[in-house]
DNA sequence: TCTGAGCGA
């Protein structure tokens, strides 16, 4: 089966959770119980960050497959905003925690369009830049 | 058209 030994890579090469099982033999990291500045999986909300996807895979195939889980509020595939093409990655979001949470449960580790895609929660999007207009030109006073 | 481990116009 060539699609299972690339599933293996692709689950290789992404999953950090689980490898990090492998690398723990018997040292025990300083930090127990509290990582502050670790990447950890953001807090539980609507919003879904889904990683690993075909390049081919589209925002309604994105959005199709994740309703079978819950209520999807909104979907997107994130792509180059010059080629075009897909990321690889993208975005779900759901009605409720509930369903987002049952989003998760549901396609995390599982196949899309032949690949294996990883779902978590979206971490809160990055803060909106200062405004930072000058209206003060040279000429506008005098 | 393509990329591959990534958080969006």
């Amino acid at each position: 089966m060539a699609l299972t030994l690339r599933a293996a890579a692709a689950a290789a090469a992404g999953s950090t959770r689980g490898l990090s099982r492998l690398f723990s033999t018997s040292f025990i990291p300083p930090m127990n119980s509290a990582t502050p500045s670790a990447r950890e999986q953001a807090e539980p909300s609507t919003n879904l960050f889904v990683s690993g996807l075909s390049k081919r895979t589209t925002t309604e195939k994105l959005h199709e497959a994740f309703s079978q889980f819950g209520e999807v509020v909104h979907a997107r595939v994130v792509t180059d905003r010059v080629s075009g093409y897909s990321k690889g990655f993208g975005f779900v979001k759901y009605a409720t925690l509930e369903d987002a949470a049952k989003g998760i449960e549901g396609m995390d580790g599982k196949f899309l369009e032949g690949w294996v895609i990883f779902a978590e929660y979206a971490r809160p999007r990055q803060p909106p830049p200062p405004p930072q207009n000058n209206m003060a030109s040279p000429y506008s006073r005098y």
